[in-house]
DNA sequence: CCCCTGACGGGCG
DNA sequence: TCGCCCGCCAGGG
């Protein structure tokens, strides 16, 4: 049960299926708060030390790897690759492809 | 209380 | 198609 807007997005990015990939966007649209993307990449920020949550799966609406940095080195991509995503350049190949919005597929 | 910033996104020129 | 600007929510100085 989500006791603040953190968790509230938490709880959705854990929902995003091995070898899938969501957008900072589809989470805030998800929980209404469109536009509220920058929210959602902030509250990532906070997410640091939670294993439990697949950040790495969270892109920007391009499919860079914004929050690779975060990850240090290519721990992110890396991640991605794990799961059968293909990246190159920090980019998510074959993005829409992967791309995995709670608004129309979790409904 | 005001201003700035951030793992973003959409609109407009 | 590319680039600039404004809007979004919340925390920190």
């Amino acid at each position: 049960m989500p006791e603040n807007a953190f968790d509230d997005i938490y709880q959705v990015v854990k929902l995003v299926p091995l070898g899938r990939v969501t957008t900072y966007g589809a989470i805030a649209a998800y929980l209404g708060r469109k536009g509220g993307a920058r929210f959602v990449g902030w509250a990532m920020n906070a997410c640091h030390g939670d294993a439990s949550i697949p950040a790495h799966r969270v892109v920007n609406r391009n499919g860079v790897l914004t929050g690779k940095a975060f990850f240090g080195g290519n721990r992110m991509q890396e991640l991605l690759e794990q799961e059968g995503i293909v990246v190159k350049n920090d980019t998510i190949v074959d993005f829409k492809k992967h791309l995995w919005k709670p608004l129309t597929e979790l409904l």
